[in-house]
Formats: structure tokens, C-alpha cells, sequence
DNA sequence: ACCTCATTTGAACAGTGGTCAAATAATAAT
DNA sequence: ATTATTATTTGACCACTGTTCAAATGAGGT
């Protein structure tokens, strides 16, 4: 009955990706369904199935770019020219910011505990941690131990997840999230 | 063909939530359905539909009891005969105890995202994070700012999630929760 | 014996993720 | 130009989900 689409519209990964995130981003993970994404691209919903193994996989795609965007961001803030204080602000501020503007995301690089999904995180987590932690140990001018460093990371993450799940942007909470930086800095720089 | 149960094994909403609970801690929320939850009690998933008006409604009553678990550990060590300092480290680590040994309540109460429960959710995570916001207060010898507890509440909130995330138990990360509650109450008492 | 009514049943509905044989069309080989 | 091959797409199908609701059931009151 219908016929299959012409060479130049051939569905890619891309393409699937690109609709995947929009609709992920809007409704989020469990609320979005391999039909509704096919019917957003015009094809069936089987024809996913030929570029991506499962759900599972297309979202972790999606994942693996996003952390390849917070690493981008975390190398922009350490190399302005600002000083260490004010950089460090800047980077935790910034961790605040990808995490609530790109809710969706975060939620599936940090916050998913779906087997299915999970079973597809490997190890982008942690290399970006790495490059977080390294950032920040240098800019504390050898005053933060990696323990600190951690307490500060888990103490960012806190905040995120918790503003997140109340569905808030970032600009309505950046006066709580500046504060928030600033106490976990205190004493570091003494202050 | 099958006929109703006898008038002493009445379905009730305690049976219903025995049997959701067990099964909600080992599977989690998303992957429990009401028809799991009936054929463990022996009756028909209608059945539960008659007690409850959803999945996210029995849910949320299992929530609300959590809550009144984790208000009592609180009084409890806020009671317990001890210096400010130490009732205060042993309350934000027990904070992280409650957490990671009831993982399945603490995501159901504060990591659940999903919009039909969360409408169900009402005052009662307010009130504990009240009642956990006086006690610290006092505790610090009103040296702590609101903000700067609330922030306290969100890196504790971030320790959970995280190692919540990686099913790891209290144990195995009691160091690092113990190293976290004194980054957190570095400066406050001047240690 | 009859009635009432809270409770339970199970069929039905619209949706889900995932599978797969069959259809289709672009490309390569003849 | 015709044929064979191969990559891609389709849509029926499966087993499942949460939810609804008319109908059946049976305990208690009269």
C-alpha cells in the first residue's frame, strides 16, 4: 500500500536522533514512544528499530553528544581569563546551568537508573568527572583535596537533580545557585 | 466462574500496600504492575482500582509513610544526648543512613518525576525538610543561615542520589559519607 | 426469603516496546 | 536493458501496560 521513501530522504541516525531529543526534551524519557518519534519523521515505527537496537540505545546516543557538550563547556570556563576564585565560580555555576538547562539530558547521564539504559552508559561519566575534578584542583590552587572535590561535585549534583525534578530553568534559581557555590567555596579561598 | 473472597480476607488498602511495597523496592515504580500487585495478594487487578484511583495514588501512600519514618529518625537523634556538634554530624550522616537503607522510599519521595505521581504529592516532603531546616538550625547554635542549611540539605541530597544510583549500601560508602558531612560542617564550627 | 449494596471480577480499550517476514527500491552485475 | 543483490522500510503481530466498567457475587439486615 505505501511505498518506501525516496534514496535523498533515507532515514539515518541523524535524523532519528535529531527528532528523538526534541520530543525527549519535551516529554521526557518514559513519556515519549518509538511510534511517536517515527510518526515525527513520517516512517513506521519498525524502521528505528533498523538504526537503533532499542530505546535504550537511541537515547544513550543522545547521551554520549551531551557529554561531550558539558566537557566542551567545563574546557571553555577554565581557559577565560578570569581569576581562579572567580573561575571556579564560574565552572560550579556553570555545572548548575548545563544540568538545569539540559534537564532531559541530565537526567539520562546522571539520573536514570533503568537497567535498560543503564546497561549502555559506559564510561562518559567518568572521564567527564575526571576532567571536572582536574579543573578544580588546579583552580583551587592545590587546596582541595579530591575528597573536597567530590563533596563538591555530589553537592552540585544535589542541587541540580533536586530543581530539576521540580521542573525549574536555571534563571529561576540562580540567586539560590550562586548562593549555593558560594557555600561550597567558603574557606577555600577564605572568604 | 471464580468466586469473591470471603468476608475476612477482604481486600484492604493495608494489604494492597504490603504487597506493593515489597514489590515496588525490589523492581521500582516503573517496572511493578497493578496486575503483579493483584496476583500477589490473590485477587484481580480491578480489584485494587476499587481501593485506590491509580497506580500513582497507592504509591503515594506508601510515600507518606516514609516520610513519617524519616521525621521520627530525626526527632530521634535531635534527642539523643550528645554536643550540638556531634547531634548535628550525627544527623546529616543519618540523613544519608535513611537514604541509602531505603532506597526504594527515598526515590519514591524525592527522585520520581513521573507527573501522575507527582500531582499526588503534596505538604509532607515539605514538612520533613521543615522540621530537618529546624532542627539544624538550632543545633548550630543559630550560626547557620537558612540558605546555607538549605544548601546543606541539597549536598546531602546529592550524596544519596548519587551512590542511590549506583545501588551501593550505606556501608560501603560510610567514609565517604562521614568526609561529606565534615566538608559540610567545615567552618561552622570552626574545626 | 428477599433485598441491598459494598466488593470483586474479567472483558475490553488504547496504548507500549520489540520482532520479523515480506515488500520495496536503489545499486551492482550481466 | 535486464537481472540479481542488498539495504531499507513496512505493518501485522506478540505480550505487555494502566484504566474503565457492566456484570456477578455474597455478606448482613429486614
Amino acid at each position: 500500500m505505501s511505498s518506501r521513501k525516496s534514496a535523498q530522504r533515507d532515514l539515518t541516525r541523524e535524523m532519528i536522533m535529531d527528532a528523538a531529543r526534541d520530543l525527549f526534551i519535551v516529554k521526557g524519557y518514559q513519556h515519549v514512544s518509538m511510534r511517536q518519534i517515527a510518526k515525527e519523521l513520517g516512517y513506521s515505527h519498525g524502521a528505528i528499530y533498523y538504526h537503533f537496537t532499542n530505546k535504550a540505545e537511541l537515547f544513550y546516543a543522545l547521551v554520549q553528544k551531551h557529554f561531550g557538550m558539558l566537557e566542551h563547556k567545563l574546557i571553555e570556563l577554565a581557559q577565560a581569563t578570569l581569576a581562579p576564585r572567580e573561575k571556579l565560580e564560574a565552572i560550579l555555576l556553570g555545572y548548575i546551568e548545563f544540568g538545569l538547562n539540559h534537564q532531559s539530558h541530565y537526567e539520562i547521564m546522571f539520573l536514570i537508573k533503568d537497567e535498560e539504559v543503564r546497561d549502555y552508559l559506559n564510561q562518559s561519566p567518568i572521564e567527564t568527572y575526571e576532567l571536572f575534578a582536574q579543573t578544580v584542583h588546579s583552580l583551587s590552587e592545590k587546596q582541595l583535596s579530591i575528597q573536597e572535590i567530590w563533596s563538591i561535585f555530589l553537592s552540585l549534583h544535589g542541587f541540580v537533580t533536586h530543581y530539576l525534578r521540580h521542573v525549574l530553568q536555571y534563571e529561576d534559581v540562580l540567586d539560590m545557585a550562586k548562593a549555593h557555590v558560594q557555600f561550597l567555596l567558603k574557606g577555600i579561598f577564605q572568604s
